[in-house]
DNA sequence: TTTT
DNA sequence: TTTT
């Protein structure tokens, strides 16, 4: 009845963007989100948690975030559940994602195959804000794989 | 960093109150969220998220809420990871409460073996301001059972 | 950049709808909202905190919800700013709702001139889901107001 | 019965730290946090609302925040009422943090009365870790003025 | 101005 | 009174 989830942490790997096969965007990626305080080690404990986000924010997402980038993710906690190849029922816990700030520049850790496209040089503050001038900015960044229908929310 | 979840919904079972062997107490429960459209074949869906409470409030909850209430959670989602015994690495959301509203008296569906003691009449609107008049209110009513200490969360 | 709330209390009186000149409806309740600890001198505070719902949720709210009952309201925090008469500036917080649960039936206070329809009987649990079969709800039952264009949100 | 607020914004100004009669520190900043979306005469804008952090987080505030910093800030919304020398009922909504995010080192904008001590090079990411070895790191640097035992959150 |  |  009521599901809000709010998470501030950082991408593990660049987001990975797919397309269902009616060509419905979507995003992935984990956050590396660390708990408020140390276990009984003293150790720092971290949870990782998946975000799923579609459409046009799932486009932005796979746009401008990138590994080790600080990131505010919004939305409601998911729990998908499936039979894997062994017959066993799977609960998989993700967050889907209806709003992303992105909260830092980051270190400019490029190179490597999944870095920002040399021309692009624009990491806007606000993903939401930006809905103008866009052509087919992926094109040629993201890798296209189709994902089953099962994976659409709606 | 930031990680902040509110739920609302209602429990699939009665809650499980267990003690560390240190004696810490920590309640188990299931909340059942529906979603917040239906999905494309029209049918609602909703989301079983597993809910953890430690300490006092979880005694609360274990006396309070029962299967079928309406309860809010606030809390911080956490993914456990741990192998089971086929060597396979099993991840696990749950989310550690440390707010829990009772929200309904329920229907007052009670009987069974977990109905609450029938001296006990209160259904207190908040389980927080409920601190006093309580020497043992769960001897005879919860299920004592040790846990790992690898699950305290602290 | 971001901003999120949610509260959880109950109304102090019926909710207010009105419409703008262009006949977008609005409604406007308060919500009174305990404090999670006592003060100093032992009493209990509460925080009466406004809630603005537009468009259709605005009906739902208008249609069902009353004085006393408790609700769910998840929005984001404004903060209107405006001159009163005197010409001073004058600050106004409110939250502006998108998202509206109805969480108890009230122990059905009727009566007075904002009392529900004799002939409503329902009392959904979720407003957000009920989008079907309404031609004109509130005809007879809510005050028609128009209010300044300078309170629409978009 | 709940009350949950998360805002990510920017600082107008430096914070004010002060102290109650009996000592207690309490930071006050404001944070501009920018609206989702445009207004009708397409302008951007902004709530300006003003965060209160008591404790050790609000001397961690105090000697980390600075204006134009990128903060989170979680805490319960709470509407204060007094009367003025006029004698009329002023209400002030402020949002009392029990936990702040430092999100950006800022483009080390230093210069001016408030700038951070020069020895003071640390930006920690997290406030809350941040609980050794300080002594009383904002001598010679926080203003201290005593505020009214009103004020008190407890 | 205020709710249970 | 306002930040980038």
């Amino acid at each position: 009845m009521l599901n809000r989830i709010i998470l501030i942490g950082r991408l593990t790997q660049d987001p990975e963007l797919r397309y269902t096969p009616s060509g419905t965007p979507v995003a992935h990626f984990t956050l590396a989100v660390d708990r408020p305080r140390l276990n009984q080690m003293g150790e720092r404990e971290t949870d990782f948690i998946n975000i799923v986000v579609w459409q046009k924010l799932g486009e932005l997402c796979a746009q401008y975030l990138r590994k080790g980038r600080l990131a505010a993710v919004e939305g409601r906690l998911q729990i998908r559940s499936y039979e894997n190849r062994e017959g066993q029922r799977v609960r998989v816990a993700e967050v889907v994602a209806d709003n992303v700030r992105f909260l830092d520049r980051a270190g400019d850790r490029e190179g490597g195959p999944s870095a920002p496209p040399a021309s692009g040089s624009g990491w806007p503050e606000e993903a939401r804000t930006r809905s103008t001038g866009m052509d087919d900015p992926f094109e040629g960044d993201a890798t296209r794989i189709d994902i089953s229908e099962d994976d659409l929310p709606f």
